[in-house]
DNA sequence: GACATATATGGAACGTCATTCCAAATGTGG
DNA sequence: CCACATTTGGAATGACGTTCCATATATGTC
């Protein structure tokens, strides 16, 4: 398994072509619209051939994702305080998930890896550099993480069944408020009062105002 | 493979029989072990016939998590105050989830839908009585419950990773931290340092002090 | 500059699944 | 007891990830 030396036909696979293919098919056709078939075709090659490169899907999905968010990461921009660099990594992220869905689902399936390991650094550094007690570190970060994969996940769901029923966004929180607002009034009186909000809701915001609630409680001013 | 004729079996099939099924796979062979082959095998049925009580497997798997998601919400015991009840429901749901690892990404996949309801339900019926404005009562709830399915899911990841390496979790966490302790210090010097750490954490912990980061985002004093 | 070897490629073949189909069995109301 | 709707079980279908293997293409050696 060493890495070839010599050159090759200009257009031969490499680890590289094939996340920026696959990269490219999540973007425009989602998670199901990525199959080995289909980048075998982009690629203009067999589905075997692939292999010599990629372990499997998993590692691939992982990988792709692993790609943007490195990008997404590198291209954030610290402001001077770490509270605010802290915000500017999690908005970023936010918006490449919300620009490919996939990679939330992507992000709740890497496990301790990569694209995980280096978000969970970026912020460390950050959360270190607030000043947080050693002990508490740890803990900071990873409730920070967490709430950031947790708004991904369900972002990438909700991309997930709205293309798949051909909703576009605002269709379907409509049709969630609408669900919502039919509920046993005894049962669900909260998701019933706040199902009118949902629709006029701003996602990037309630995103903020969650990263900053959680900033909050470890003492960072808003 | 017929039974004695002439009876239909009394053992017939229903929805909630074929959800019971589906649960005790999940629990003993995880996720990937949740085939309609092998639930029709347990059920002493054709997969045929469970397609006329479930709509389809992502049907099933919800349903199977929202039966859990209800029995695990009624179980928690609201103390007096809301703060100690969020903190009851939320332990709750992190328990059921390291119970049942395949709730974590069953619930990354419900969308809006039933068992994600009846959490944001109850966290947003105790956050109506903590007092939170109401105009943020949406964002601080959506926060709580992303944080929530953000662990579920890093856990279900975590545990079907180890499942399919033949770890148990404390094989598992050695094994990344070792891996962690061994990346470059310039480029990964958080990760680096946290990791001698991660081995001896409490994830259980982990979590409640993510709660109560929270709630303290709120002004809910821990 | 040809041979031996490692590296790559492409497409067929395989096994596993979810899902659909359909013929038969079983219940129900008239 | 007879039409009719409901329910069942298993076979067929089609999509997919992955493996296999027969070729191709580079590299190093003499």
């Amino acid at each position: 398994m060493k890495k070839a030396v010599g050159t090759r036909r200009q257009d031969s696979l490499s680890r590289d072509r094939i996340i920026d293919a696959a990269i490219r098919i999540l973007d425009s056709d989602g998670e199901t619209g990525l199959t080995f078939q289909a980048l075998a075709k982009t690629l203009a090659t067999g589905a075997g051939a692939i292999y010599w490169h990629v372990e499997n899907k998993n590692d691939l999905l992982t990988a792709a994702c692993d790609a943007v968010v490195a990008r997404t990461l590198d291209a954030a921009e610290g402001g001077a305080m770490p509270g605010a660099t802290i915000r500017a990594l999690a908005v970023g992220l936010f918006d490449a998930m919300d620009e490919h869905p996939w990679i939330g689902s992507a992000l709740a399936r890497a496990g301790g890896k990569m694209p995980i390991l280096r978000i969970l650094e970026r912020l460390g550094q950050q959360v270190r550099a607030l000043g947080v007690p050693q002990d508490a570190e740890w803990t900071t970060v990873s409730a920070i993480l967490s709430y950031i994969l947790g708004v991904g996940g369900q972002n990438a769901a909700n991309a997930q069944f709205a293309g798949q029923h051909g909703l576009d966004r605002s269709k379907f929180l409509e049709e969630v408020a609408d669900e919502w607002s039919r509920l046993d009034p005894d049962e669900f009186p909260f998701a019933r009062s706040i199902a009118l909000y949902l629709p006029q809701h701003d996602d990037r915001a309630d995103f903020v105002a969650g990263i900053d609630l959680i900033l909050r409680g470890i003492g960072v001013p808003s």
